[in-house]
DNA sequence: TGTTAGCACTCATCTCTTGTGAGTGCTAAT
DNA sequence: ATTAGCACTCACAAGAGATGAGTGCTAACA
């Protein structure tokens, strides 16, 4: 991106903002009377122009004012955009909003989206801890019927997952409680990761062993474990997405809903963030939210990475405002999530 | 409902009929044209007067169609409406959808709601079994920290409930292990609510007793069992709703995605319909759908009903394709069940 | 040379009008 | 009892100004 001088960056500043404030092209006169840049509109309009070639503005028509592209969100994102700290008022606020003690793990998840969605006024995602990174505490068998088998997984942080899976052997709790008894003493403390290259080892080292429990033992929780879980993501507050003008067509709001419904966009987006620290902007076409934007950051324990938290909104969605509440939320949900663990 | 003779019941049906068909108001000329009652626009007209004069239609304004009322609609359905059957080659197809072995119980419920939305093309809704009806298999305790306990509760259909309750004696895991088998024996094969009668009244009865361990599980497992878990409810395909010419508005459309949102008055609604027996069908606002009807049926294995799942759609969907799939969906999910559980 | 006033021009939006067509209710004839 | 005929209503679409916010360009100015 080529420099700017202070002028034009005053200037794309401006529209950006008052953009964000109204949802409506921005005039040259209406600058010139809400900031005072001792500058005629014509001057501005100067500059405008130039923006516009650059690629920051454009204009819906001949006559009306201009808007931010995504070009220029991204400017203004990665250059003008200041993030002001929440004030301890509105920290302390927000601490207090997350006591969680004694509630379970999907509750709080749960509860968590709505807060983000309730304080930003758009729509709150969270992804909830990835399977694969969580640190193994317990398992368990229930017989079922007819050799089926169902598996509780309990994580350190008190998840919980669950799975089907067909044991050929026909197996009695007895027998299926020593199993667990086993692993559990043999898996404690391993991130499901760790669990399965552990699993994958030991089923190639002892193929030959004679040790019958630890071979169903193994071959057990290798079926259990084996297949990625599918991320479980929460939406709340899509309706409120609906409340902005610029999803205020029907056509608009067919789409947005729909993209909510499948998740599955929102869910990629979410893991794409996963690798990153701290709080990360997706602009639009970056992403499959046309004309929204995402502003997400990971939770995690003291054990690493664990999930994903986030807010989407429209494009022109007030920034300073959300990202210092993305940021702290994130924050918070990890030292809840640590302080569960402990 | 006064009696109505056969040639307004004939118009009554054309005219409902027509409006499901096409959304728009119905009128003379048009029912003439599309039916061969060998009568008249204007005789048409007469007998619409007196159908709108009794509440059954009415007309959004003067020079436009009629369109079937509430009561219209109620009238249609309690005495008009022919359920045709669903031919074999669609319940063959139903069934084959329906090939769920291996999955577990919310993976079953949420797949049933898309393939009941897919089928109708309205919204889909799955209530899974009511907790307090389901039968008893197993409980585990895993314990998480600070006296946290994180309580398995696992019914015979294999349906995962879990919860965290505070512990406050310090139990080690061998204790907990012996209070589980101790559990586990005591209360196989009661419905909780059985069982929650049954822990009433021993914790009565033995209020005195010096016997620790039993002590221990009772607290414990009421401490586990006692409140009520909410009902989890299932959507799918609200984006399908949309699509629909009365929703077409922002309006409505924020209207009813803030309704399928919070989900609640689906809740209630599918709960209130739990205790009747075979397809039952909510219209408009009877429920607090405005527009909309609910079209539901219950699901049971032998020892009693579960849930509840349904279609909601616009009041003038179509009834009679949608009753049959709702009533076998709901036979069909409910024999898996029992498969399931055996 | 950068800035600004002035001006012609564009174009979405609102309002007002008019025409059209589907549908109604009433009346008189069959 | 039924129906043809007719006047009437009213939503909706199309067209015509009027309005106003905003632009680009040019020429004058500091």
């Amino acid at each position: 991106m080529a420099e700017l001088n202070e002028r034009s960056q005053n200037i794309l500043e401006a529209i950006v903002k008052d953009y964000i404030a109204s949802a409506e092209p921005v005039g040259s006169r209406a600058i010139t009377r809400r900031h005072n840049f001792n500058l005629s509109p014509a001057s501005v309009r100067n500059v405008m122009a130039d923006l516009e070639e650059m690629g920051l503005l454009c204009s819906p028509h001949t006559s009306a004012g201009r808007i931010p592209t995504e070009k220029g969100f991204q400017y203004y994102i990665d250059t003008l955009l200041q993030v002001r700290d929440l004030t301890d008022t509105q920290k302390k606020q927000l601490r207090k909003s997350y006591r969680f003690s004694g509630m379970k793990m999907e509750d709080i998840m749960q509860e968590v989206g709505r807060i983000l969605s309730g304080l930003s006024k758009y729509a709150g995602l969270v992804m909830v801890p990835k399977f694969a990174s969580t640190v193994f505490r317990q398992i368990e068998f229930v017989r079922l019927s007819h050799g089926r088998l169902l598996v509780i997984y309990v994580s350190e942080t008190g998840l919980v997952q669950n799975k089907v899976i067909k044991a050929d052997s026909n197996l009695d709790q007895r027998q299926l409680e020593k199993i667990s008894n086993y692993l559990n003493r043999e898996l404690n403390g391993l991130t499901i990761q760790e669990v399965r290259e552990k699993l994958k080892k030991e089923m190639q080292e002892e193929k030959t062993l004679y040790d019958q429990l630890r071979k169903k033992a193994l071959s057990l929780s290798c079926a259990a474990l084996q297949d990625e879980v599918e991320d479980q993501l929460y939406v709340t507050g899509t309706s409120l997405m609906l409340e902005q003008p610029e999803f205020s067509s029907p056509d608009e709001m067919r789409r947005l809903i729909q993209t909510f419904e499948s998740k599955k966009i929102l869910i990629d987006l979410l893991d794409r963030s996963q690798s990153a620290q701290g709080v990360q902007i997706f602009i639009g076409s970056d992403i499959d939210l046309k004309g929204c934007s995402l502003i997400s950051a990971n939770f995690s324990n003291r054990k690493g990475a664990l999930g994903a938290l986030g807010v989407v909104g429209p494009m022109r969605m007030d920034y300073s405002q959300v990202v210092p509440i993305v940021d702290f939320t994130a924050q918070l949900v990890s030292r809840v999530l640590d302080r569960e663990a402990e």
